[in-house]
RNA sequence: GGAGUCGGCCAGACAGCCGCCGCGCGGGCAACCGCGCGGAGGAAAGUCCGGGCUCCACAGGGCAGGAUGCCAGGUAACGCCUGGGCGCUAUAAGCCGGGGACGCGAGUCCCCGACCCAAGGCGACGGAAAGUGCAACAGAAACAUACCGCCGAUGGCCUGGACUUUGACGCGCAAGCGGCAAAGUCCUUCCUUUCAGUGGGUGUGGCGAAAGCCAUAUACGCCAAGGGAACGGGUCAUGCGCGUCAGCGCAUGGCCAAUCCCCGCAAGGGGAUGGGCACAGGCAAGGGUGAAAUCGUGCGGUAAGAGCGCACGGCCGCGCCGGCAACGGCUGCGGCGGGCAAACCCCAUCCGGAGCAAGGCCAAAUAGGCAGACGUUGAGGCGGCCCGCCGAGUCUGCGGGUAGGCUGCACGAGGCGAUGGGCGACCAUCGUCCCAGAUGAAUGGCUGUCCACGACAGAACCCGGCUUACCGGCCGGCUCCCACU
């Protein structure tokens, strides 16, 4: 199923957020961030940041993380082989959310074809 | 049917598609795939109480510390719940009284006041005659206090001094002497008064950095004007004292008058008193202050007053009766200088500590390494101290290694139903059901239909409570009112 969306296409390691963030391929805007690397796999996963600070109850938090995770299990296929991070920097309506984070997505994936094609090298060859 | 109040229940529904987590079955070496079932809340929240569970000597004694605090019951336990007691308390109706409007009238309506006060609500609700302490501001006083005020019983002080003139009187031969009375002057002192002036003080307003200045008000003082300064009603009798005498003082009594109180419709009757001041003193009634002022009201009583006495009421203790008890009732006896214990404190009851990152297992790790200190004459541990107990390793530094998985982890003080017991919380028996277990953290998205247009909000070891947040809907109990039978 090309939808479906596993416990392993989540991400929880420290490391695997770090080099993501390192890979500096960034894109959205306003109150969302979208951050991109490739991963060397044949399938794309998701990380997401939504902190206590910027929603203070649970169900709120609850309800950011599913409308992304929503959102990328939709467009997954077109990002096999990235991990994907979202976070939240300010709180914004529900709809302006979804917006940036499909923009945000295709910002992400554009820069990390163009950042392999002028590495020339391997894909995946990052520490 | 309406109003009020209390309690319980629900928390958008249905269908299709795409997804997420767990369990069971089947397939596959495995990753995984298919099917079926299940998948947040009344508060899952705050983490405020109580317990289970786990580990820490054997969880044991004392001190310290903490918590609780009307009584009885329920419970595993509680600061919770149920029932009861006590105290405080809201509004409507009702009833009573008064007034008004309308009506021929029965009456109806409205307004005001008082009474009684529903279902309910609220209460850290043990002890203040064991002790220590506290009470801002205001007020005289929050402690033994007196500002205004009341009194004049008791003690005290004053009711004046100097001078001039006149008069009658007494004594004396006379000169003169004696007190008395009247008029006047001055001093002293007291009271009253008002305009102007003036002095210090206080309040208010303005200016000023401040010192202060100015304005105004107020009572007081000075000044000014006016008024007063009394041996205590009068008289008679008797007795005593002093004086040479005139006379004076004290006591008792009679009559007439004055003032006050009481009785009486009145006439009148009865009783008390005998100058002033308020310095000492007496009082705590009234005013004023305050959250609170020494028990409330009335009568007696008194110089004025006061639980000082009495009646009724209130409070405390003893006794008797009812109740398991809190408590209630009663007459009898004794007593009555308050408040705060959410100040310390006293009394009673309870509490060992730490928490699922508890704790256990597996895997991995050059490797359970090196150095120092203290230790069976007791290191260290039992997370405050002592006793008591366990007891052979413990601590520090250097150098390194892991920080992955499983378990705990969901059958429980469990839900639902029936029967029985209990006013009730709840308990007992029987039947039936299995109902979330994530861990970078699962319940969502899209489409359609319907309606009352959807609040607060997400399990993290588990339960029982409390508290807080919340759009609305449904049901029931109780009280009052209206209508019908």
């Amino acid at each position: 199923m090309p939808f479906a969306f596993g416990r392993h296409k989540k991400m929880r390691k420290t490391d695997e957020f770090s080099s993501v963030f390192r890979f500096r391929c960034v894109g959205g805007g306003g109150g969302l961030s979208v951050l991109a690397a490739p991963n060397g796999l044949d399938y794309a996963r998701l990380g997401l940041i939504v902190p206590k600070r910027i929603i203070a109850t649970a169900v709120g938090r609850n309800r950011v993380k599913r409308l992304l995770r929503e959102n990328f299990r939709m467009r997954q296929d077109a990002l096999a082989g990235l991990d994907i991070i979202a976070q939240l920097k300010a709180a914004m309506a529900e709809d302006a959310l979804i917006e940036t984070f499909r923009a945000g997505m295709l910002q992400c994936k554009t820069c990390a074809e163009n950042r392999a094609r002028r590495a020339d090298g391997p894909t995946g060859s990052r520490t």
